[in-house]
DNA sequence: CCATAAACGAGACGGTACGTCTTGTCTTTCT
DNA sequence: AGAAAGACAAGACGTACCGTCTCGTTTATGG
């Protein structure tokens, strides 16, 4: 592998500007939603954040990552807004009932084009840039799946799953079709649908002996 | 709406050069695997093709479109040269059976990178532009979508399915999740790993009765 | 000498587009006029011109070349326009009363900023950069120059100037204090000015004895 | 004359770093030879010097004039070095004598790079900048050029120059030659050459009448 | 002899221009 | 008329410097 000449001489995050690293999220953020990912550039973004376009290149190595961590801040920014605590997920005993509930409000946030947006951009990157694919997962999927694991064991606890099941897998039944239809367009999406993507995950498509 | 001045003086296609169109095919689906979809441009393709830019902005709207139709063309070189008739699925009346190999044959394709590669780079630029996206769902996925129905209305028939299930949601239980990890990089993918999702899309991760 | 990757592929001068060169080199010397050569950029002239940047790049390798042709264009077009034929050099016979003339000419040019401002810059340039200084010198000042050689040679030949001096050093008597106080602001310039410089350069600074 | 919102608060010269004067200095010339006056830039001086940027525009407003007063101040201790009293002409009562070798003297100095690089730089720069042009003429040149007026004057009281000659103008028939060879490549510079301009100044060219 | 205010090194910042690359259009020439 | 070739206007790329603006850190009196 050739060296790099020189290699990058980190800038000092100590002296990084708050402002500018701000006004670039805004900027990427907004412009992916107005005029679509590929038309959102780093020349647009600097010119939109009011920062030259060095700001951007000592900070980031691409578009694509600017858009990532702003869209983590994003995320973040918005679990606090809305008071809640995030990366929880509801337990009232009932596994269908909970996951259904989700389910129903992870189809809304898909329709918000504030979400859909950046995150389809990034998952767009993502496929064609393995890289980059792995720290979406890592970083923005993963953690949200976590939880449906958590949720998952504590049914297997409660006896409502199978203790053979793994839980890691079983969450790809309702979560992967949901988003497949969401990303690729394969499907219409509604909080009938996913219902109906928990009981057949649930209970299976073959028929079920009488209890 | 304006009207456009001049109308595309729609081109003969009578007079195409076949040879040509080969050559750029060939050209695109080299380059995405050589280089990668990204760095495959449209002058790229032109000059290892040994044609003029303009015999593609003549035939093709854009770089995507070219490499849809390349990509297109190659699946259906390919089925013949297998000597099989396309599009078909097996029916030995073990819908398990069925379903576990014609998933094992898939997973064994989204390994060749001849196949990968191109694939992958026309589902990014699907996520991103819909028109295209809806388009890749049409003419490469829904058709062999369209097998697993069938299939499991024939399993229906048979009574292996229970008849109130919906055959277009049901088979999402097991080609989303392998068609996310594939794509997403969310997990490996494996004979094993698609014989367990036929497993639990088909019986469920509740517990069952007795018989 | 480590060899260019790809040694610059040589543009098709046939289909070079006149229009596009006429612009550039309008644009150039407008804005050398207005600005100063060194706001003068290659982008300005683009845009001034109603040009791609590449356009530029690919027929010249740096602004100074760009404006020496402009110059020497409009060199040329200047004398065409004055119906007169360029390059040619008055001999009345009376050599003080011709080199005279000639610089009062010369005197008056250097006063027009068509003239002085794209003139002044390329010199500077050639000062920093030997390559375009030699070039400045052959295209530009060593044809006029040849006119004074030739005049004295004609001189020689009529006795008005001894046949041991060497004519190409003798010019330098009077063309150079005119070139310096033009062009280092050493001194003011006038008609009065080059005249005393032909007096002292014919018959010398020291006491003649009389006739 | 809308005025300065804060007229520069001017630093105070007493606390005047001495160490970073010197550095800025060395590095300039060093970096004018080495790489070129365009090439030479703030930024590598300051680098090259150990120096913060900011240390550069306290005190002085442009590349040039760092340039301009470091050279000064390496013709002056070039002068206090070689234990000439600096500014002086001889005066042998020779007047062609003396004139050649001082020329002799000053074609050997124009060789020398460490000399011919800032100065060139200085004299291009002064071209497309008057006020620095006329700086450069007032500091360097005026100076130098000043003690040929008095050598001629000299030579006048001692009637080996005609009284009605202007020394100031006399004086560029021997110095403009050789500036404009050396600045502009026009031609070679050399001994014998400077020795021509001087025999032809004094005699004049036009043919002498016996004596 | 210490307090304090300046100059200092470092370097991030908003900008401008660089020279390169690719896009999609247009034009020329050949077949 | 289609095709190979490639010049063109446009504009984003990533880099290099500009000149300004903080940041701590010397440093050098002057109270």
């Amino acid at each position: 592998m050739p060296a790099r000449e020189t290699p990058p001489p980190a800038p000092n995050a100590g002296r990084r500007s708050e402002r500018s690293r701000r006004a670039i999220y805004d900027a990427a953020l907004a412009l992916v939603v107005e005029v679509g990912y590929p038309r959102t550039t780093i020349e647009g973004i600097a010119a939109r954040a009011g920062v030259g376009k060095q700001t951007i290149y000592r900070w980031w190595p691409s578009k694509a990552e600017v858009l990532m961590e702003a869209f983590l801040d994003l995320a973040e920014r918005s679990a606090r807004e809305a008071g809640e605590q995030p990366y929880t997920f509801p337990d009232t005993g009932d596994l269908a009932a909970d996951l259904k509930a989700v389910l129903r409000a992870t189809v809304d946030e898909l329709q918000d084009p504030r979400f859909d947006a950046p995150s389809r951009a990034l998952a767009a990157e993502g496929l064609v840039n393995e890289e980059l694919g792995r720290q979406y997962v890592a970083k923005l999927l993963e953690p949200s799946l976590q939880l449906y694991v958590e949720r998952l064991r504590s049914a297997q606890d409660a006896g409502q799953v199978r203790p053979d099941v793994d839980p890691r897998i079983a969450l790809e039944l309702f979560v992967s079709p949901l988003a497949q239809r969401w990303l690729q367009y394969t499907g219409p999406i509604s909080h009938d649908y996913t219902d109906t993507l928990v009981e057949y995950a649930l209970y299976g498509i073959a028929p079920r002996p009488k209890a």
